[in-house]
DNA sequence: TGCCGTGATCTGTGATCACAGTTAGAGTTG
DNA sequence: CAACTCTAACTGTGATCACAGATCACGGCA
């Protein structure tokens, strides 16, 4: 091994494969809300549109169907899985469970980089909702980055790759509703409780940070439910 | 509409496609610890075995590969994931979490059904770990058996999920093992755990059902870390 | 003898074609 | 005018081909 020593600051350039891009980007669009439940979406319409043919999209799509992010109905047609008002009960108990334990390890293990980062996070939050005609689409997308910066800061990949995948379940439902009407994020809830997930986790105070995050959960849930938009 | 009733009888006849099956193949393997972790696959070669295309079998690898229970290394090469100490740890922790929470519900809401499975799965791990030559693959289904059956007496389709893709991330490190060591199924602890976790699902006693399976899945990481076969 | 270039053969990735099944709509018939 | 039929255009699934990159063994040069 007799390398030119500028050869020893490239690194080996991730080659990102096609269907991991359009992965991303469905992924994206669900977490987002950008896509209703029971919205078809069409394996060649979507390759077309991302500019692929549709093998990177199969193998998106596949891997979303695993996850139960998509389904694909009897009929052959893919779509956003329509969700019960049981199903999302189930759903919002689980992530209760799951995000709130996360929260409380965050409180745990935290160090000052994590903390950095929460705060910050909830700042341009607090910040965003508090305007005057606050961007609900961007509210969704910074409320998103406060949440995986609290579940980021538990130093568990295991454990925030689990919340992903349940967010990708729950982003059609919530966020969906939360892009389209500004009324809870007025009430200022969300930013209260944010600001309480904070101070815990700063404190160390593990079981604060979960109670935190489960009246965050389940204040939204509760709010998703009560406009009964849900099948069953 | 007008059928004859006999038709009323006929079920949808799930279609499985040929990539979930070879889905499902795959997983079980993964599951039992037939495949070891390091372990390199080939599509095609797969493909062979399975005697299909690449195609349903490219589809069942891209999927286990979100769920990290294969990776495709840098190098164009599909494998089992080779594991560090430190992350079984994580993934350990994870699981006492989650699996722990499962079984706690569990005990706050089984019925009748749960209960008998439950006693029927712990009886046969019971009978064949007494046995004087008890045979170890079997032995780890039954295992996998008992535990499911708790976890699906928490009635949320969601938890039994993600505690799927657990198992198949810790399969090929811990199954890899039991069915090679017969020292701990010997010990008894197991079966003692499952007893005790078959009593406070029955008793409705959630605390101490969580402990059980805590005590259960870190009394075999334990075994497997003093081992010592993991890298890093 | 030791090392490096080189080509055959493997890998996963992507594109394209083929197919069976479904759906929607135009056309026809009563 | 309504209902039915049939066709044409779509759906996902699977197979096959093409390709760039990686691996490994063989052979030639130093």
């Amino acid at each position: 091994m007799n390398l030119p020593a500028a050869l020893n600051l490239v690194e080996p350039l991730d080659r990102q494969t096609l269907g991991e891009r359009a992965y991303a980007k469905l992924a994206d669009l669900l977490i987002s809300g950008r896509l209703a439940p029971g919205e078809k979406l069409s394996l060649r319409s979507a390759a077309d549109v991302l500019g692929v043919s549709i093998m990177p999209v199969r193998e998106a799509v596949s891997r979303l169907v695993a996850d139960k992010a998509l389904e694909v109905t009897p009929n052959r047609a893919v779509r956003v899985p329509l969700m019960s008002a049981e199903q999302f009960r189930d759903l919002t108990k689980v992530r209760i469970a799951i995000e709130g334990h996360a929260a409380a390890q965050a409180a745990q293990h935290r160090d000052k980089l994590d903390l950095a980062a929460i705060t910050g996070a909830e700042e341009a939050m607090r910040a965003e909702s508090e305007l005057p005609a606050p961007d609900l689409p961007r509210a969704v997308e910074l409320n998103k980055t406060f949440h995986f910066a609290v579940y980021e800061a538990a130093h568990s990949p295991i454990l925030v790759e689990i919340i992903r995948a349940l967010w990708l379940k729950a982003g059609p439902v919530i966020n969906l509703d939360l892009r389209a009407n500004p009324e809870r994020l007025a009430k200022g809830d969300a930013i209260r409780f944010h600001a309480d997930v904070r101070k815990a986790i700063a404190a160390g105070n593990g079981a604060a940070a979960r109670e935190g995050i489960a009246a965050d959960i389940s204040g939204a849930a509760d709010f998703i439910l009560s406009r009964g938009g849900l099948a069953g």
